[in-house]
RNA sequence: AGACCCGUAGCUCAGUUGGUUAGAGCGCUACGUUGACAUCGUAGAGGUCAGCGGUUCAAGUCCGCUCGGGUCUACCA
């Protein structure tokens, strides 16, 4: 129609119009591998699937079949969603709701008042349904009257009850219109009502509607219709309305229920054995879930589930489109009928003309894209045939984990769960992991529909690459939860990536200075490396490696990346990367180890987040041979477990003190302090580190006091529960340094009074986990043991 | 109308089973660096965890209500 086609269909006919559909599935295709393989996904392209693949069209015939002979498939006049404009039928799931400012009117109706936002409809009325109960109404039940509209026809209701009445909404009777409404066709066929179509397939009125409205619009009608019945003096009210209006998802043009012999699924039907019980679709798909044998994540996405399934009705899964798998019958003449997965044999028979619903061959798609290609071209085969005998469906039936967004939970999900249990007695899954939606930079979801908000990959890898693409969507993300694709967010992450490739340089050169080239690969993981700051970095990394594995058991894949970004950049890059420029470890081929070591165990961790640079670096630096993308998954050795980790966490804080005493006492940036420091406990790790201490803070070297000693005079003091810190000033600034003192010593003392607090409250000491006691009573002690130093220290300095 | 999610630093968001002093990135301030760093480093400012009530020795975390924002579902004539 872009094209200036207005009637496509009309002008090319079917064939032609499947081919050129057949060209721009070609064409989407070619971009959707595009897309996927810029992304750096790791698929198995050697089983690619399309839905429209001549295997997966034989599953969809068998089971069509299969359902028809259970009776879990049936055809019947229903009420459909029609859209008029595309002329076919939508499902429930496919409609858009929308709200519209209309008129609500209320019309005199034999001897009842009725409402409607609708009065176009009241032309095909055949019946007044009140409840039965209701007294104002009693007398009229089971009667017939007979209501000439003006310009219009005359029309004949009977008045019935019916429970799904209200009594209390509008005036409790209810003008039945059995054609153009779902609950008055239910009603109609409780009580074998006439049905009369007044509005057509064209979206016109009919002939039924009288001489006078046939052939006008709905709107123009409803309009005319009301002014009528204004001029007769029927019309008894009219007021404002906010109705809720149905569109469709794709034209977004409005729905017309109309009556319309339909092909369903019976959802309520108990026709299906399921752990050795009769149950309805509905039940097995509520039995899935609730009995553990899918776990939908995030946890909440059941509910929301459970509530879909509530509210499901039959679903109707024929489409007067071309584009789709055919629906698998034929007829011939008025009588014959045949359903099954391979054309009957003999002449006349002509094939449904309808195709099904796209989501019915994608709710088959954990097991029909594992049958066996070959297999399924002989016709011979049943269904269970074919699933007994495909290798891979044997062994890779069910799917470990489905990941998909959460707004496909409806349209796909279920509808996989529901048509997998039927045909395969397997659940599709185990495990649905449901990822949230791109928003763009003012929250609007990211949409097909709304191409402002669509990020196309292949321009975003262009400019930044694909791993930074990929680590923007992951980072810090919890599961299920939206994300904002920001420039502010990708920034973030670009610098991650520049920072690991510079780190790996940084690794390559300094082990190059240690190790021959050909010695590299030969360097083994050391067992336990002699120096307290290599054991340190070992242990954070077995540690990293425990937290990590961890956060992925839970799916928590930002929340990992988030600690493997910390760690490198903390740990590895700001201290222990500085410490390792220092002899005797700058020189020494215990740390080349431990730095090849840190190197892949970095590089795999991050492997899955940024798959492109990681792998580069890998066959650049670590091993030209392999491939990191084959590499084993890190493991955490316990033998890398150190006592030392406590103690070299004590040297890092103590560094960081040292340093906050150079700031906040304004020292010469570029000048060397002297500082001196007593070890009150770890004094072999605090002394094997004092190269490395005197290096990050830039002094001339770590004097080491005695316990009990006195410090310098003219120094500023940082004091640590392990540690005892004395910067010497030379022109000593007394003012800074006890504003600096007392202002920890307020802290500490508040802190302090709020463990006492804790210690005293019986209840407490008494109720609480002996664990968190002893957590705050050590706390204590550590306060305790600060404050009397930091007053001491005042003490000094008071004269 | 119903269901669900969200409300934490200026912005975007983490915060696992309730447990010490609530975190990150970006932005901001000051200083420094250009011998791993398409910069980086160091130090720092910034939060009554939407509000009210409850359970508990202990609540950002559990429960109830209220107020805001969002999503989905719906056959009110």
């Amino acid at each position: 129609q872009e094209a200036g086609m207005p009637d496509p269909r009309h002008e090319l006919g079917r064939d032609k119009l499947v081919e050129k559909i057949i060209d721009f599935v070609g064409e989407s295709r070619d971009t959707i591998r595009r897309q996927i393989r810029a992304m750096g996904s790791s698929c198995d392209w050697s089983r690619e699937r399309y839905t429209m693949d001549p295997q997966l069209n034989r599953c969809v015939n068998g089971v069509f079949a299969r359902m028809f002979r259970d009776g879990l498939i049936y055809r019947a006049p229903r009420i459909v969603n029609w859209d008029p404009h595309l002329q076919t039928t939508v499902s429930d799931d496919e409609i858009e709701h929308q709200e519209r400012h209309a008129k609500f009117y209320t019309i005199k109706y034999g001897p009842f008042l009725v409402g409607t936002s609708r009065p176009e409809t009241k032309l095909g009325d055949t019946a007044v349904a009140v409840h039965p109960d209701d007294e104002r109404y009693r007398e009229h039940i089971g009667k017939v009257y007979e209501v000439q509209w003006p310009k219009g026809p005359k029309i004949s209701v009977r008045v019935v009850a019916d429970e799904e009445v209200d009594p209390e909404t509008g005036t409790g009777a209810l003008g039945v219109t059995p054609a153009h409404s779902a609950v008055d066709f239910d009603i109609a066929e409780r009580h074998d009502l006439p049905l009369i179509q007044v509005i057509g397939e064209d979206g016109r009125m009919t002939e039924a509607a009288g001489e006078h409205y046939a052939g006008m619009t709905v709107e123009e009608c409803r309009e005319a219709f009301a002014a009528e019945l204004e001029a007769a003096g029927l019309m008894v009210e009219v007021k404002d309305y906010v109705q809720q209006t149905s569109i469709c998802y794709r034209s977004k043009k409005p729905i017309e229920p109309l009556p319309k012999p339909q092909w369903f699924i019976a959802v309520d039907k108990p026709a299906v054995p399921w752990k050795g019980r009769r149950l309805s679709l509905k039940q097995v798909l509520r039995d899935a879930v609730a009995s553990g044998d899918i776990r939908i994540l995030p946890d909440h996405q059941e509910k929301t589930y459970f509530h879909w399934i509530d509210n499901l009705r039959d679903w109707c899964i024929s489409r007067q489109i071309w584009w789709g798998h055919r629906v698998p019958v034929y007829y011939r003449g008025e009588e014959d009928m045949y359903v099954g997965h391979e054309p009957p044999v003999g002449d006349g028979w002509a094939q449904d003309e309808d195709t099904l619903d796209t989501w019915f061959s994608s709710a088959l798609w954990t097991w029909s894209t594992l049958i066996d290609p070959e297999l399924a071209k002989d016709p011979s085969k049943s269904l269970r045939e074919l699933l007994a005998e495909s290798p891979d469906y044997r062994k890779f039936h069910p799917t470990a984990v489905m990941e998909t967004g959460y707004d496909i939970l409806f349209f796909w999900v279920a509808r996989m769960i529901l048509m997998t249990t039927y045909a395969t007695g397997e659940v599709p899954f185990r495990t649905v992991y449901l990822h949230g939606l791109i928003l763009d930079k003012d929250g609007d979801k990211m949409s097909k529909s709304k191409p402002e908000t669509a990020v196309d990959p292949t321009e975003v890898i262009q400019e930044s690459g694909a791993d930074i693409l990929r680590l923007s969507m992951m980072l810090g993300n919890a599961p299920g939860q939206d994300l904002k694709l920001t420039p502010e967010r990708m920034t973030g992450c670009q610098r991650l990536v520049t920072k690991i490739w510079n780190a790996s340089k940084l690794i390559d050169v300094t082990v190059g200075r240690i190790v021959d080239a050909g010695v590299r690969s030969a360097l083994a993981v050391p067992e336990a490396p002699e120096h307290p700051v290599n054991r340190w970095m070992l242990d954070r990394l077995r540690e990293l490696i425990v937290r990590v594995d961890g956060r992925f058991a839970a799916y928590a894949f930002g929340d990992a990346a988030e600690q493997i970004r910390q760690s490198f950049w903390n740990e590895l890059c700001d201290f222990y990367l500085e410490a390792i420029k220092v002899e005797p470890l700058s020189g020494s081929r215990e740390t080349a180890a431990v730095l090849m070591h840190a190197l892949r165990t970095y590089l795999k961790l991050f492997h899955p987040y940024m798959p492109f640079v990681t792998e580069h670096l890998w066959g650049e630096l670590v091993d030209g041979e392999s491939m990191l993308l084959h590499a084993q998954w890190p493991e955490a050795p316990a033998a890398h477990d150190f006592a030392e980790t406590e103690a070299v966490d004590a040297v890092v804080r103590l560094v960081a003190a040292v340093r906050g005493v150079r700031a906040e006492q304004n020292l010469e940036p570029g000048a060397q302090i002297e500082l001196a420091v007593e070890a009150t406990s770890h004094q072999a790790v605090f002394e094997a580190c004092g190269p490395i201490i005197a290096r990050l803070v830039r002094a001339s070297e770590v004097q080491w006091i005695d316990a009990g000693a006195d410090e310098p005079a003219n120094a500023s003091l940082a004091v640590d529960p392990d540690f005892k810190a004395a910067v010497s000033l030379g022109e000593a600034d007394r003012q800074a340094e006890r504003q600096r003192l007392e202002k920890q010593l307020a802290h500490t003392e508040k802190r302090l009074a709020g463990l006492e607090k804790q210690l005293a409250n019986e209840n407490f000491v008494t109720r609480a986990k002996p664990e968190a006691v002893e957590n705050v009573r050590r706390n204590a002690e550590d306060a305790r043991a600060t404050l009397e130093s930091v007053r001491e220290r005042l003490a000094a300095l008071g004269a």
